[in-house]
DNA sequence: ATTCTTGTATTAAGAGGATAATACAAGAAA
DNA sequence: TTTCTTGTATTATCCTCTTAATACAAGAAT
């Protein structure tokens, strides 16, 4: 099934972020190879390229290397990926807290809120 | 100051969100005029085309209404408003817990998360 | 040795967003 | 009445993103 994108921001951006939490919740194992360019733009239903683009965003941040005419692989180095799913958390809170302020909404009403989702 | 602006979605959007952050959480009252074009324009440091786009958004809304030459308004439909502001909390918390989710976060790993935030 | 598969690079075309520079209608202010 | 200020519209240019269509080098598979 196609991915789902949205307008707001450049497709490659949301491939790297979606591709990004899916090697840092362990679908994909540190060293393990993962899917062809061609492979993953077939599924996600955009251009070759553009997956190519994020692949590269994601290379670049180490999360992933290419070896040679093998195939593109998770990198090995687990400390770089804990560091990166660290960051990716922190990221994700501060963002949320940041919107939450800016909708006047304190801590405790955030907490709240979020109890109230949980429960549906 | 300049407005500070990320470059992964459009800037009038950015504005959008910014000015609809600041409707609801009572910078401008109901039924208030807001700046001119130009004067928000100005502060954003944006083009003037940017920002009249933004404030279409929110006239889309219903959020802002335009009185011909006099200027622009905070809409003074106290209903509206407040369903906007549930709506926009509704879709942040959402968000987030979306986000957390992706990264394998549990609601109350979430939750302690904020909290360690928040001592900062 | 030959073919397949891999990542990678290139070029062109089109869409959307941002800036710039104006222009205009109409109510407000003088 | 005249001028100012308001929202609004138009046109052109530039940049980024996306798709499309290839092309190529190099290791793997045969």
């Amino acid at each position: 099934m196609a991915w789902i994108f949205n307008r707001r921001e450049a497709v490659f951006l949301q491939i790297a972020d979606r591709l990004r939490c899916e090697i840092l919740s362990g679908k994909y194992l540190p060293d393990q190879q993962i899917p062809t360019v061609r492979q993953l733009a077939y599924e996600a239903a955009v251009n070759p390229n553009t997956m190519q683009k994020a692949l590269t965003v994601l290379e670049e941040e180490g999360l992933l290397c290419s070896r040679g005419t093998v195939g593109r692989f998770v990198t090995s180095d687990q400390a770089a990926l804990d560091a990166a799913r660290d960051k990716a958390r922190k990221r994700a809170v501060s963002n949320l807290i940041y919107e939450a302020k800016q909708l006047g909404l304190s801590t405790e009403e955030l907490i709240s809120y979020i109890k109230e989702e949980e429960e549906l």
